[in-house]
DNA sequence: CCATTGTTTCAAACATTATTGAAACGTTGG
DNA sequence: CCAACGTTTCAATAATGTTTGAAACAATGG
C-alpha cells in the first residue's frame, strides 16, 4: 500500500512548513476575509493612474471637480466616475459649497498618499 | 469684452490655490509618470483577494506552487497567472529547486505585507 | 531514452472596468 | 419662474482582467 501523502514538498521548506502547522497552520495565520476585502478595495482605488494623480493632487489641496477637470483635461463624467471609485475605497470624500462639490482626502486617503509617496 | 478666465473657482479655495501656483504649480508638485506607473502596478497586484492571500502566505513562509495550490484549491494555471501579476508588481520572485519553483516575497513585497497587515 | 512530476503558456470564453456623450439633478442668480 | 452652471447618472461601447482546460517545457528518476 502507498502511504496517504498530503502534498509533496521540497526538503528545503518541509521542516519550517511543518513547524508552522502545515497548510492549516498557515491558513489560520492569515487575516480574515473582511480585512482582505478592505485591502482589495483600497488597492483597486489606486490601480489606475488617473486616480493616483487625483489623490495626490487632493492631498496637496482640496479641489472642486471643475479644477480637477481643468487640471487633467478629462471629461466631467470620467472624472466623476474615478472620484466615485476613490470614494468607495474610502480615500476621498466631498463637501458641498454652493454650486460646487469640493473633494478632499479622508484620513485613510492622507495616510495612503504619504505611504506611497 | 469679457476677461479671459482660467477656471471659475469657489472662494473657499481660490486663495490657497493661487498661492500654490494654480494648476501649473500643483501639477508640478505631483510625482512623475514613472513613479505613478510603479504605484499602479503594485496596486494592481494587490487588487484581487487571491493575490493578497498569496502574498500574506508567502511572507509567512516561502512556498512552492504546489503548496499554494493545495492551500487554496485553485488550478495550477490560475495560481500561475496570479503569481505572474504579483511578480510584475515586483512583490514576489522565485528560485528553482529541482523540479520545484519556490516563491518568496521581495523586499518590496515584505514591506507591503507589513504595511497593509 | 522514457515516463513522471511541477510548472508555465496559450487561446478561447467569460467577467469586470473604463470611456463616451446625452440626459437629468440641484443650486444659484436674475 | 427661468436660464446657467457644476456635477452626477445612465446606457451603450470599448478595453482589460480573469478563468479554464489543453498543450508545451524543463528537471528528475528509472
Amino acid at each position: 500500500m502507498h502511504a496517504m501523502k498530503e502534498t509533496d514538498i521540497p526538503d528545503s521548506i518541509r521542516c519550517e512548513f511543518e513547524e508552522r502547522g502545515g497548510i492549516t497552520g498557515i491558513v489560520e495565520s492569515l487575516p480574515d476575509d473582511q480585512v482582505i476585502e478592505d485591502i482589495v478595495s483600497v488597492a483597486r482605488a489606486l490601480s489606475d493612474p488617473v486616480r493616483v494623480r487625483v489623490i495626490f493632487a487632493l492631498s496637496v489641496q482640496p479641489m472642486c471637480v471643475c479644477l480637477l477637470v481643468a487640471m487633467t483635461g478629462y471629461a466631467y463624467s470620467k472624472m466623476s466616475y474615478h472620484l466615485s471609485v476613490l470614494k468607495e475605497g474610502g480615500l476621498v470624500c466631498a463637501r458641498q459649497e454652493g454650486n460646487y462639490l469640493i473633494y478632499y482626502p479622508t484620513d485613510l486617503g492622507r495616510k495612503v498618499a504619504l505611504w506611497i509617496g
